[in-house]
RNA sequence: GGGCGCGUAGCUCAGCGGUAGAGCACUGCCUUCACACGGCAGGGGUCGCAAGUUCGAACCUUGCCGCGCCCACCA
């Protein structure tokens, strides 16, 4: 793609289209470049039958923007890519497709079922991908990943086995928290807690053998809000210290529906301030309960359990509940122990109060309840007495800890290391195993007598147990399991020397605070035990993308917005500015379809400058280094170029995404498109040719070259393209050179020049404007007062103030008597007579309204010096500032009266 | 119950110790030969409230009022 005329509209698809294939054709994301040092980032990998949504886009954006950035200043910057299994969301995928057809899971062999999802993963895998190169995202695709790669397999099968050798996975029974809509174990953090409308029922449970209170009372009140679980009651819990019940404590009550003796146990857990102070206690069905069973003496074994895996009753393994209530859903269940105990005489009723004062007997109290539910799902979760594969986590979280603590990991913004902290610290064990058929099975295999090996083959299992037939745990693991191993296993651990090739650490790890738990810390985990060494040096924190209205965005409320619609609407640079610009540490992003647009007016912005410089024979800069410049308009711009760079730099440093895309934006049309081009034009558009016209044509190629470069990484598209139009190239844009950002080429005689001009141009077309002078109008221009540095400026700047500010001539004559509009810039006062046009009493007012301003803002500023202590205590720059301020305010406040004065 | 964050122009957001900025929207002028997805000029804010620290506070501290999120076993 060679030098040639830019086309007058923009055409973003157009673009899109043709450049991403040619730089994944190329390799440019990858290039051999054998001097580049490595910089590596791993992309959180969306899952396979996903597509892509606008979190996705935020989250990709950043990355890219580093990763294209790193990749301009020299590095190997390799961005891993690739898909996770996502055993629940895909299996329910496959099994919701199923269902369609009238099928469902069990109607297949686990092998067929398998396989269907492997299909439906190469049909549907390939869509989010896609989608991630429409966004421009620069990601080694010759390495894709896939968390059920056989290589991936392999490594996780190690990691299994090396930690349950280590000790750190083991075999537990013990409440976990069930889905009985999914039938599987998920982890504490798949629990979502919701408040929900509930009741409180107070229900009597009848002292058995005779015994009473101290009051007499022949019961003992219990409350729940989940009677249901009455019909595996064990024991019932009251406070050690609490009098009430002392006398009673080792004996028994009976359960009024089972018949069931429970034993009445003094433990810590009874509030004494709550309700009457015993508490029932069912240990199978409570994760409280279950401590407090284990403290009385009861083992998890002997625990009773009365539900199956869809949160049916079962019997008891005592046999003591009735047959009525066998088989009951849970929810029915409950219904019918309330009923049950009411029939017997055992419910307390809730007495409340009607609008109209009248008492009234409830069954029980109406309460907001707070129940978990699956994430997935979005069924209650049952608490539920299985054997489940465990990671201590406890142990495997001391080393990120002491990394974050001691900056080995830098979590940014820094406020999320508190978060972090209070996770870690009361991090729980971590429930490894699904009940699944689609996921990394664990490698864990029984003999007959529920002996169990665990090891990298059914062979080595088999060695292991001495011969005999073996079954292998029918079971899955977490998905988060395999994708804790992604900073390493996608760069071929543990076969290649991830650490000796400097890919480990990765550089930074860009991710959602929501998967802050899920992710990143086992991350942590995992890398810091396996490779002694941390994941990542950098941790980068994003927020959520929200709806317009700040809602958070979901399929179910129906407010998501289509980034691919987006990119089609707006072209994929404008909305990755957009999340760029928006991207403001420690704060979520809401949608905002202006904005979106004014970027994409930005890209138009800019197409448009390489355009009009294009027309002027200005094209792609021959050197790295600025051009040596002159005049003072170029020697300005190189400056601003220059500190535009090093903001960029400082800013990108920081992780300030919104100050970087601020920077760029402004330099490019504030600086670049208001003033260069607009200064410049005088030289470029001069009849015969100008003497100044090479050197700004070379300066303005290496302007908008450097421009363009860091423009790139946000905006890669739009730069690319420019880049190869404006001339022939010995590399494309994405590999080219970062800004040789060298003070030595700031000028700040220029930089004092051309602001002055700058503020002599806005003061000129502001009293202009304000007088209502036609635009058109050309008008001379009398110079009062001028120290001779000025005199030299209006001469070297005479034609671009003409053009810009629309004067005929320049003159340090006394301006002709009569009416004139009076301008202070400086020591100096420009007149522009207009005699006949101009009304004095607007220029008046116009000349009060500035005057004034100067005599407040120097009146503050006499005040602040005149305080002793401002003196005495602020910092010399600061008193230096103001006495600069207060004699510059002043001097223009005496001008603008003088002005005044001869207005008359 | 703990923790975090946010309340700045009509809207969306920067600024985080030296008397307020951007984009969009708004008003006026401009069909000026790069761009009307544009140019120029302009209006608009007692920076949630209160007290304190400081020579000086949108910016630091404390309290309060609103809003949001996360974690937590009130049965």
């Amino acid at each position: 793609m060679s030098e040639q005329q830019i086309p007058k509209t923009f055409d973003p698809a157009d673009i899109e289209a043709r450049w991403y294939p040619h730089w994944e054709k190329t390799g440019a994301f990858r290039p051999e470049r054998p001097d580049a040092g490595p910089w590596t980032l791993v992309n959180p990998p969306p899952n396979v039958t996903g597509s892509l949504h606008i979190g996705h886009a935020l989250d990709n954006t950043l990355q890219d923007v580093l990763a294209r950035y790193e990749r301009l200043r020299g590095k190997d910057a390799k961005w891993v890519v690739g898909v996770d299994h996502a055993g629940i969301a895909t299996q329910m995928v496959v099994e919701r497709q199923l269902a369609e057809k009238q099928q469902k899971r069990t109607d297949f062999t686990r092998e067929e079922f398998v396989k269907k999802v492997w299909a439906w993963k190469e049909e549907s895998g390939g869509q989010i991908t896609r989608q991630l190169r429409r966004l421009g995202c620069s990601m080694d695709w010759s390495n894709e990943q896939f968390t059920m790669d056989p290589h991936f397999v392999r490594a996780v099968t190690k990691v299994f086995v090396d930690l349950y050798n280590d000790g750190l996975i083991y075999r537990d029974k013990r409440l976990v928290n069930w889905d009985p809509g999914l039938k599987t174990a998920i982890s504490d953090l798949e629990v979502e807690t919701v408040e929900v409308k509930g009741h409180f029922w107070r229900f009597r449970y009848p002292l058995a053998d005779g015994v009473t209170l101290a009051d007499g009372r022949d019961y003992i009140e219990v409350a729940t809000t989940r009677p249901e679980t009455m019909l595996a009651d064990m024991a019932v819990a009251v406070h050690p210290d609490d009098e009430r019940y002392a006398s009673v404590v080792g004996n028994f009550v009976e359960q009024p529906i089972t018949g069931r003796r429970l034993k009445i146990v003094a433990d810590e857990h009874a509030d004494p301030e709550l309700g009457s102070g015993a508490v029932k206690i069912t240990p199978g069905h409570d994760f409280n309960d279950f401590e407090v069973g284990k403290r009385a003496g009861i083992a998890a074994g002997d625990m009773l359990n009365m539900f199956n895996a869809d949160a049916h009753v079962v019997q008891t393994q005592d046999g003591l509940v009735p047959d009525q209530f066998v088989g009951l859903e849970r929810f029915a269940a409950r219904a019918a122990v309330v009923a049950e105990l009411k029939r017997l005489g055992c419910l307390i009723p809730h007495v409340a109060r009607t609008k109209d004062g009248e008492e009234q007997e409830l069954d029980a109290e109406p309460r907001r309840i707070q129940t978990p539910f699956g994430d997935r799902s979005n069924v209650v979760i049952e608490p539920w007495l299985t054997d489940q594969w465990y990671v201590d986590a406890e142990k495997l979280a001391v080393e990120p800890m002491r990394a974050v603590r001691e900056g080995d990991i830098n979590i940014v913004p820094k406020s999320w290391e508190k978060t972090f902290f209070n996770w870690m610290e009361n991090i729980q064990p971590w429930c490894v195993s699904r009940q699944l058929w689609w996921g990394h099975r664990i490698p864990a295999w029984f003999d007959d007598d529920g002996n169990v090996f665990v090891a990298m083959s059914e062979q080595e299992a088999v060695d292991q147990a001495g011969g005999g037939t073996l079954r292998r745990d029918e079971d899955v693991l977490d998905t988060w399991f395999s994708s804790a191993l992604w900073p390493f296993a996608t760069q071929g651990w543990p076969e290649a020397d991830v650490k000796g090739e400097g890919r480990y650490p990765n550089d930074v790890l860009v991710s959602g605070f929501d998967i802050l738990f899920f992710w990143d810390a086992r991350m942590m985990m995992m890398g810091m035990h396996l490779l002694s060494d941390v994941p990542f040096r950098d941790l980068y924190l994003h927020g959520l993308v929200r709806a317009a209205d700040g809602q958070k965005m979901s399929k179910s409320k129906g407010n998501t917005v289509d980034p691919l619609g987006l990119i089609d609407d707006y072209g994929a640079d404008a909305l990755r500015f957009f999340m760029t610009a928006m991207e403001s540490q420690g704060r979520d992003i809401k949608m905002d379809q202006g904005r979106i647009e004014g970027y994409r007016n930005f890209a138009t912005k800019l197409w448009n400058a390489a355009r009009f410089a294009q027309g002027y024979g200005i094209g792609a800069s021959d050197t790295l280094a600025p051009p040596a410049a002159t005049t003072a308009v170029n020697q300005w711009i190189i400056g601003e170029t220059i500190r535009t760079a090093q903001a960029v730099e400082l800013v990108l440093a920081d992780y300030r995404f919104d100050a970087y895309a601020s920077t760029i934006y402004q330099f490019t049309w504030n600086r670049f498109c208001d003033w260069y081009l607009e200064l410049i034009k005088p030289v470029l558009q001069a009849e015969g040719g100008h003497d100044d016209a090479a050197e700004t044509k070379a300066v303005a190629g290496w302007v908008l070259d450097q421009i363009l470069v860091m423009l790139h990484p946000v905006m890669p598209f739009i730069t690319e393209e420019l880049w190869h139009k404006l001339g022939e190239r010995p590399y494309d844009l994405i590999l080219a050179k970062w800004v040789e950002a060298d003070s030595r080429s700031i000028s700040a005689d220029a930089a004092e020049e051309v602001d002055w001009l700058i503020e002599l141009v806005t003061a000129i077309r502001s009293s202009r404007s304000e007088l209502n002078v036609p635009a058109g109008a050309k008008l001379p221009l009398f110079v009062r007062d001028a120290e001779g540095g000025t005199v030299e400026r209006l001469e070297r700047q005479g034609s671009a103030l003409e053009r810009l500010a629309r004067i005929e001539s320049v003159s340090s004559d006394p301006a002709p008597a009569g009416g004139a509009a009076q301008i202070v810039v400086g020591e100096a006062t420009y007149v522009i007579p207009l005699e006949g046009v101009i009304d004095i009493a607007a220029e008046k007012a116009r000349l009060t309204k500035n005057r004034d301003a100067a005599a407040k803002e120097a009146k503050a500023l006499a005040g602040r010096l005149s305080n002793e202590n401002f003196i005495a205590k602020a910092s010399e720059a600061a008193v230096a500032e103001a006495r600069t301020k207060l004699a510059d305010r002043t001097a223009e406040q005496e001008r603008l009266d003088a002005a005044l004065d001869r207005l008359g």
